[in-house]
DNA sequence: GGCAGGTTGTTGACAGCGCAACGAGTGTCG
DNA sequence: CGACACTCGTTGCGCTGTCAACAACCTGCC
């Protein structure tokens, strides 16, 4: 278990001043911030939001510039449900095309379309003006590399710890 | 305008593997996984959310428990409309109570309840347990304060460069 | 005092996402 | 072949959040 760390953990609430809360802390902040505001400005210049411009940005990578909606939301990090939704939108507004894939009759693809590149083109200009500013010119070449290392940690940690769908920690709530 | 930055920007669009990218490529799904994670857990063991764990937290640590809604608002990262409807919620619960400001007759004050704070201390536990587990453990310590130092630049530089409000604001960048 | 202009919290309308359920299709094993 | 369990994408529903509009209130200036 977790719980002998070597932080006093109080009987009351936690500490806003623990030191490894700190970066955690940080790190929330920022990403929050750090989202709105790229999303603020792909919005503004493109009428894009970030998911959006990953969808057509994940498309416009992959061979014939076309995947199966399940991969696509596994890159694009949604859920199926949110994949179609936001397949729609973007195929309302023409950048992707839908059609159905010839080896497996369920399957539906996405394609992306000479609008959505150019739309795509156009818009990650200002993404990655926005990415440079933000997030690369502020931070150490060493520390960003030291990011990096740290979310691949972070995401490798959660492979592999299951969630918790073993229920023998609930009862204790009473 | 911030396009002379020293990134060879081909005509295409971004290269997938561009060092720097990769960088904020694991951020981002770092943070949405342990979000998810966190969340998922939090949700399970104590029928809190994120977002409802960080207010009861934020009026925990608040002088006499309370705080004005607009100050809520901004240290959980909520819209004021978002707040509203946060406390209602908890409100809801019983976790929190509301109350006018003496002040301020516009105002509306939330105040923990001790059944708020029971509530929140059972949570923590579960929350400090996962933030040490997913975030602090796989990390190590000079990569946490990189990481740390790397957030609060972000922040920083967020802070400085206003929202595209004024276009004059930016050509200095170059 | 009295009024213009900003702030505060709430509400209505709406968007985006996840979950559960569904129809359609696949693959496997007898 | 037929039965079964599984996967795929879509849809209905609910939750949660933002934005715009609003009434109530505060502030500063005349």
């Amino acid at each position: 278990m977790a719980t002998e760390l070597g932080v006093a953990r109080p009987a009351t609430v936690p500490a806003p001043d623990d030191a490894r809360l700190g970066a955690w802390r940080a790190f929330l902040r920022a990403h929050a911030r750090l989202l709105r505001r790229l999303d603020e400005e792909l919005q503004a210049e493109h009428g894009l939001s970030l998911a959006e411009y990953d969808a057509l940005l994940q498309l416009a990578h992959a061979p014939e510039r076309r995947l199966r909606m399940s991969v696509l939301a596994e890159r694009v990090l949604l859920s199926r449900s949110g994949i179609t939704r936001l397949v729609d939108r973007l195929e309302g507004s023409g950048m992707v095309a839908r059609s159905a894939c010839v080896t497996d009759a369920r399957g539906a693809e996405a394609s992306l379309t000479t609008a959505g590149l150019d739309r795509l083109r156009a818009a990650s200009r200002t993404h990655l003006d926005g990415v440079e500013r933000y997030f690369i010119a502020p931070v150490s070449d060493d520390d960003r590399a030291a990011v990096e290392r740290a979310a691949n940690g972070i995401i490798d940690g959660l492979g592999r710890g299951a969630p918790a769908l073993d229920a023998s920690c609930l009862p204790e709530g009473g």
